[in-house]
DNA sequence: ATATCTTGTAATCCTAACTGAAACAACCTG
DNA sequence: CAGGTTGTTTCAGTTAGGATTACAAGATAT
């Protein structure tokens, strides 16, 4: 299985509310219309930014904004916000191997640590790309 | 999303052929009992894993065997093997974009390189395991 | 050649997650 | 209070994973 477009909406998302801030209040129609998909998805993004204390987002007059500078806001965040993982496990375990097996008995023992550090070494880059970078690249991009 | 649970089942399956190719013939039903799955899933990812030059199956009389040496094979090949990744592409991209907005007409051109680079992270990671390590593991754990 | 065990594969069903969409209460401001 | 916006629920469609049943096809022993 494929990581979820929320994610990649979410950063398209923030880059937004960033990049627009001066001249026009950001909506969730707004936002909407930019990614191309239902405003209904583009709130429950919204909410989650906001549980995760990376933006703010007013109700009743409307707009999003980032509320923390970007240059430490990382991709990480953006992901642990918005990407539900089952117990932080980036790998799905078969649930019941069988115990009177030795490697049955074994294999999770073998494996998790093995797993573990799979998933930190895609969690460490992760967390070194930040929403100044995609900043940064938009302006080169524009220019 | 998580990974689906094929690749650790893979894992699981190739070190079981391992452990008892001498003891006995390792069938799919062998193998499900010890994973405790239905034994069609066993031999869909056995065709997998065969399709993937990993392993061997004998039809009629039964029985897989890998055969490769362990130290070759790398947890990235087996990930390969049975993990139908769209693309080879690990992020899921919304996608249809607004050309007509700056971000959207640009969002995929800054996002790829750094969503390529954790793939990578990931893979390098997958890449530096094998077989070889986990039946070395497996010894310590049964002594 | 026939019985028997096994693999290969198709067909169904069930469940979970993702996305799209409609609807509406709650909220804020002018 | 009117109008625009968010928060949230609900339903439907699609896709993927996995369980299960069924059976044709292959290989071996006798």
């Amino acid at each position: 299985m494929q990581i979820s477009s929320r994610f990649t909406i979410a950063v398209h998302m923030m880059t937004c509310m960033e990049m627009f801030k001066e001249e026009y209040k950001v909506t969730s129609d707004f936002l909407a219309s930019s990614i191309n998909v239902n405003p209904v998805i583009i709130r429950r993004i919204l909410a989650q930014l906001r549980d995760a204390g990376l933006i703010e987002v007013k109700r009743g007059t409307g707009g999003a904004a980032v509320i923390k500078p970007l240059n430490e806001i990382t991709f990480l965040d953006v992901y642990r916000a918005v990407e539900c993982i089952e117990d932080n496990t980036l790998f799905h375990f078969h649930e019941n191997p069988n115990s009177d097996c030795p490697v049955g008995r074994n294999i999770h023992n073998i494996l998790d640590d093995k797993l573990q550090r799979v998933q930190e070494a895609m969690e460490r880059e992760l967390k070194s790309i930040t929403l100044a970078d995609v900043m940064k690249d938009l302006e080169k991009y524009i220019r």
